[in-house]
DNA sequence: CTGTTAGCGCGTTCAA
DNA sequence: TTGAACGCGCTAACAG
């Protein structure tokens, strides 16, 4: 056997073993070798057989980008996520790879930090690499943004976020239900001032969905909504840390956080100027990240199959990337509320 | 113009649009639009404006894997990683993403669960799609996988990581040193029975770095080690949390702790059990992640650049891939050591 | 059941 | 400065 040499003879560096290879080796030709590769039936047994143990005496690795290049397929999606250390995003991230992998997928994981610039920069090369589809997460679809979405062929799917135009498929919650479910919670312990602390209202998931359930509940309870207890922050635990100050001017007794680092901070905070949580101030909060349990006390907390709403995304996705038809567009996976320490 | 025309005139539904398209638009070689895509400075200024203006017109993008098999260059690597829910690796990842954009390469993120058939079978998906590189992490490297890595030409970077057969380039900091450091300030208190808390022992970063410098100090001390100080468990929150009655029958009096969700679970598991920390019982942690600022008292923790150590790794691969070369096989960070509440 | 033949879209000589 | 032609490694008809 002598492959890949050249004129002296020596073996060349770059010593990439190809079908032809095999097909030469095993004395058949390289569509039979790409049949048995690809599982293709119409092998006979002996030859199917013959051609494996030549691949595997050879080691031979079906090059994945000429496979994609003559396919039209790449066996990969891309992963637009605003930043991978942030826990909530993760999980996705975690129940997209590993759907993905069960259909032999890849993922291109790409952090866009929510900069709309990035965004659509991202999405350039995602499609340059001509991805089989993409799963989007991201609390804000800039306009351009969803012009490109639309143009593109490339299927899309949104994760654990909301597309408040509704004209992409998207796989989350119930937001609006889960917030009025914790908030009740709230007033049925008789508090009536109760802040709302969230991240930027320019965020659909915020103002459109977070919002209007706490103005649900209020009104449903005869409570009038003021603006004065709606607090609009980042996400950040410090953020929540030095609210503080601001929630007891406010004069609320419990408060409504839409993100658990912030609510984190604001526990602390309070509890740092003395408050006795619950007895004083109660708290819940919205993604029962592994940190609700580790503050104390430990957060009441809206639930959310994070994990879940990752992987019935990348399902999602592979039919469409199937070309199958789907019913729905958008996927409501259930919700819950867990009551810990932080609420009475 | 008409292109991608059928015979019936109608625009089919692939519109791809290839360089050849680009190429009869702007009347020029398809050659030459190669080389303008590419900034080859061999083209006239007027003929490289024209095809520009050409590209822009058809919003043609050049297509990443007819490009990928041509130049046998993806542009992509390949990340290994344990868990990207764990923010220890999270972190790392995405220093990786940054440098890697930087670079104009895109990762392919998978995870391992730190398990030697996955990492195998990742590795050999990563090497089959033709990534430029491969960036892994991990606790403990299994002997096929590193077969797989020497073996395979394909550079390869251990990130956060630690390759205690000192074959593979890395970047990381000294464990041994920010060990012995950290525990040092818990032996100048006064503690003679200091418990090491860690991961698994068959993890060369448990054992062969951690442990030895916790034996290390205590050696310099004059202290005598004893092997029922020293717990190995798993890396979870709740697995801190049940160790408090084995750790009080060792008698220890303070704690060293591999891993910060298990710090969280030692001290909560002390402080509900009524002691009180620092003053009775003194920990120190290792990652410096973003709990040991949310529990109370707050954790003081060995600092590790984590984003850095991520984005060196980065750095050092574009170096490889590149086939420049490298100084050392093996890079290693500076490291840190915070002081907060959890010892006096 | 198997082989032949075209491309897939682009990079890259080699001439011109 | 430009173009023609070949090849990267593989899939997908189409024959046989």
């Amino acid at each position: 056997m002598k492959m890949n040499e050249n004129k002296k003879g020596l073996i060349m560096e770059k010593q990439t073993i190809t079908i032809y290879d095999v097909a030469r080796e095993a004395a058949v030709s390289m569509a039979t070798v790409s049949r048995v590769v690809n599982g293709n039936p119409n092998v006979k047994p002996a030859t199917r057989k013959k051609v494996l143990e030549v691949i595997d005496r050879l080691d031979y690795r079906p090059n994945a980008v000429a496979r994609g290049l003559a396919s039209k397929k790449t066996t990969t999606v891309g992963v637009i996520i605003p930043d991978v250390t942030n826990v909530y995003f993760s999980s996705l991230a975690r129940g997209i790879d590993d759907v993905a992998t069960m259909y032999k997928y890849n993922i291109i994981l790409a952090n866009s930090d929510g900069n709309a610039q990035k965004e659509i920069q991202v999405l350039n090369t995602l499609l340059a690499k001509q991805v089989d589809g993409i799963i989007y997460m991201g609390n804000k679809i800039s306009d351009e943004l969803r012009v490109q979405f639309e143009r593109s062929k490339t299927p899309i799917i949104l994760a654990g976020s909301v597309d408040d135009k509704e004209k992409l498929g998207s796989v989350h919650i119930d937001y609006v239900a889960a917030v009025e479910e914790a908030i009740s919670d709230l007033i049925n312990h008789g508090n009536k001032k109760i802040a709302f602390i969230s991240g930027p209202l320019n965020e659909p998931i915020n103002s459109e969905y977070r919002l209007k359930g706490y103005k649900n509940v209020l009104a449903k309870n005869g409570i009038e909504f003021s603006s004065d207890l709606v607090f609009e922050t980042d996400y950040s635990y410090h953020a929540g840390e030095i609210l503080w100050p601001a929630i007891v001017s406010a004069g609320a007794t419990a408060a409504f956080v839409g993100d658990d680092e912030l609510a984190a901070g604001v526990l602390n905070g309070a509890q740092d100027a003395g408050v006795e949580v619950p007895a004083d101030f109660e708290i819940v909060t919205s993604n029962n990240s592994k940190i609700t349990e580790i503050v104390r006390p430990k957060l009441s907390s809206i639930t959310q199959p994070l994990y879940d709403i990752g992987a019935v995304s990348m399902r999602f996705l592979t039919k469409l990337m199937n070309k199958e038809d789907v019913i729905e567009k958008t996927v409501e996976l259930p919700y819950g509320y867990i009551k810990r320490s932080s609420t009475k």
